[in-house]
DNA sequence: CACTTAAGTTAGTTGCGACTAATTTGGAGG
DNA sequence: CCTCCAAATTAGTCGCAACTAACTTAAGTG
């Protein structure tokens, strides 16, 4: 039975190879809130443990192997249903959910896992949008673009946001801009300026670095 | 912050001393499925430890401080709710819900506590008829007798059940013996034997050990 | 090509909380 | 009063997962 720490170590490898192929020990370091030399030696057992659930190259960088892989999506499941749980069931804000659901991820047992799935029937998303791993380890990745990517009279839905801070989420909400919510790109400032959207009805401005975050899934090209 | 380990021996100090005054080390190992040596070295740490939560008197046994009994209500009080909420929104039987509210005890928040309790609408007492501590610590105990102590004739209501074990519970449950039912002592079979009552309309006999741990509240006589 | 520097690793330490083995204690019975 | 025994304690070890300090490595840059 793999400790906590394991598994945020586990989680944390997949999430950064999903973007950058072997995680490295300085990016670990920085997610966990650890010193390098932490997670060096943390790389070390994981690499050598039975099962095997991580390959390290010396100096490269982590990778999972399937045990590993299997493992970490399973911690990843429970994060997600306990996420969107928080919110159905507990009224918690989507700003709220990450943290609280970081602790009990590694508390709740298979069984429950099971009970929350079947009462939010089998969801497919967390509140951020992000797709929540099957039983059996699969998970949709679908192909989304960034909303700052987006040409000017586009229109598209909101999929995914990315950056979990509570803040940024805040200012999210507060614009109307959730997961399934429509966009229509009105126009784009050159040189990494503003993006005027069409969200909920309301003309608005949003940031570059914002709309980055903003993963969208473009709709069948109807002009307007 | 207290580690988990050190919440669940406050947690056992304050069940087991609030029947038997001291807890002992050897109940405390017994309990927690730890050596005996371990406990002592524990409760040395928690004797010693700022703010001090335990009072240990060398071989005599382990009692708490005010503030080693604060946290443990805390942790009493999130076990509960939890059970409560475990039975009532994801329909865990009573059988199941100690086992699991074990580890979610430990890892939920204050803020978490609080939206649960509202969400049962601030109960009183877990499935198992145990009251649930008050944020402020107070823990109202009723007085209560043991469905064995009853004399014949006599009505009563299921206020509590004390032991956990899945399996007798699942027994008592099959009786239909639950908190809040009410049962009448149609007869009392001598010298240990075992006892005859009516509960939810129908007549069956019952262990003294079982009857032992199911405790009442007795009704106003009212003959019969 | 040598130098700098950032990233990574190793070595050694610490605290926690379990363990075993050995010892001490205090009470009950002879 | 002594003996014996169960309970408790101490002493010492182990694994885990963090830390600091010191070192290597690799990847530029002038």
């Amino acid at each position: 039975m793999p400790s906590q720490s394991v598994e945020d170590y586990l989680k944390a490898i997949l999430e950064i190879s999903s973007t950058s192929g072997l995680a490295s020990t300085h990016k670990l370091a920085e997610r966990l809130g650890v010193r390098p030399a932490s997670v060096s030696g943390m790389l070390r057992r994981l690499n050598t443990r039975r099962p095997r659930l991580v390959i390290h190259e010396k100096r490269k960088g982590a990778r999972l192997t399937q045990e590993g892989r299997r493992r970490a999506l399973a911690v990843l499941r429970h994060h997600r249903l306990l996420e969107l749980f928080l919110h159905k069931t507990l009224g918690y804000g989507w700003d709220l959910v990450h943290a609280e659901a970081e602790k009990l991820e590694h508390a709740i047992s298979d069984d429950l896992e099971d009970r929350i799935d079947a009462l939010l029937g089998h969801p497919e998303t967390d509140p951020h949008g992000h797709p929540i791993p099957a039983k059996d380890g699969s998970m949709p990745e679908h192909r989304l673009r960034r909303l700052s990517d987006l040409e000017a009279g586009r229109a598209a839905t909101i999929a995914q946001v990315r950056d979990l801070d509570p803040a940024f989420l805040r200012y999210l909400g507060g614009l109307g801009l959730y997961p399934k919510v429509g966009v229509r790109v009105l126009h784009i400032e050159p040189y990494g300026g503003e993006i005027r959207i069409k969200a909920a009805g309301v003309v608005q401005g949003l940031g570059r670095e914002a709309a980055d975050q903003v993963l969208v899934i473009e709709k069948e090209s109807t002009g307007q």
